[in-house]
DNA sequence: TACGAATCGATACCATGGGTATCGTAAGGA
DNA sequence: TCCTTACGATACCCATGGTATCGATTCGTA
């Protein structure tokens, strides 16, 4: 019992992502028509509505598949020291042109509910998890007091990054996600802190 | 050497500012058209572009003139207590009908530089002059350590409040600005920060 | 090989909404 | 009284997200 008909471009929904991710991280998702990516793509516009419901879904794609695992923690010797690679990693992630595709997709989620829905258990939430998992693996290293609140400590540190990104306060350079870190462990450390510790990180 | 011809009416000038703060308090930004609030206001809708030069400019208005002042510190006993006092009337602004104000507006910064300069410049920046303040009067009192990096500790502070406002990633509430309260504390706080001190807030 | 079904790219179209142009009218100052 | 500008109303322009429809194409199946 095969599909009937003709079968899907792989090929055009490829090039649609592509050309997608492209174009938004580069002008916005605003600035950047629906026409337009179906041009660059050398694609009929319906054919991208054939693949996604809307624009809004599309860019959210392009977002997942091209480029989602590059804020993965690193290897390190330690939870924390993972931890604080990690925020490195976010921050030049967010200053690169991946920024203003993240930037977008949050302004966007402001007036269209489903793509907020879509936006936090999608991209947010895995990461969250992920920081969790580590917060975690840190307590049990000892370099992190038991008794620590995680989500509002990942607010603390990742919105800081966030609020930079969206208002431009600051720079976002290593000094800010050093400051961010030592702040944290100053709050949430134990003495063991410096010492390093040759735990593994738990998968 | 009076103007010449019909003045500009006032009364139009607020009714449209009232109208615009209503609507968009209550609906966000994208869903409030320029018609509708014409409409509300019982205005045309050339009487709004002679007075604004676009609907963003128009709702940043509203939000300066009307509610400016509803997030100034509070009295305290010291300037710990006033900045303890005004995060938590900023989470209670937030959780309010203004957090979508806010939302919307940061939104449409995304893909607005002229609003994002005027948000950065009219919002914000006063609104961190008067942090910056209170945190230096803070270190004059021997409450908070004379080397805190300021911005970037406002960053810290009021980026998490932004982030749980933009991508409601946890509640808005007094036990979250509670626990940045003390945070920040324990990374930027001396040994005097339990001891209440009697140190005026100077103005 | 022929046929049906669904996709393809292309294009015309619709609805919405920000912003402009223009109307006759109203409200000042000189 | 006259001149100038703002007023509310309305028609309009244009960009854009999304839909409808076209003939052509590419598969599975008979």
């Amino acid at each position: 019992m095969g599909e009937i008909g003709r079968p899907r471009s792989q090929a055009a929904h490829d090039a649609v992502l592509k050309a997608a991710l492209k174009m938004v991280t580069k002008r916005g998702f605003r600035a950047v028509s629906v026409n337009e990516i179906a041009a660059e793509a050398g694609v009929g516009k319906m054919t991208i509505y054939r693949h996604w419901p809307n624009k809004a879904a599309l860019v959210m794609d392009s977002l997942l598949v091209l480029i989602g695992s590059e804020t993965d923690f690193p290897e390190a010797r330690s939870a924390v020291e993972s931890l604080r690679g990690q925020l490195e990693l976010q921050v030049a992630f967010f200053r690169s042109s991946r920024g203003n595709l993240i930037r977008s997709l949050v302004a966007e989620a402001q007036s269209d509910p489903e793509l907020a829905v879509a936006f936090r258990e999608r991209w947010l939430n895995p990461r969250r998890a992920g920081v969790r998992q580590i917060m975690q693996a840190a307590m049990a290293e000892g370099s992190l007091r038991s008794d620590l609140d995680i989500d509002a400590a990942i607010d603390l540190l990742y919105g800081s990054l966030y609020y930079r990104l969206l208002v431009g306060s600051g720079a976002l350079d290593e000094r800010f996600s050093d400051h961010i870190y030592r702040q944290f462990l100053k709050g949430h450390g134990t003495s063991a802190q410096s010492r390093t510790r040759r735990v593994p990180i738990t998968d």
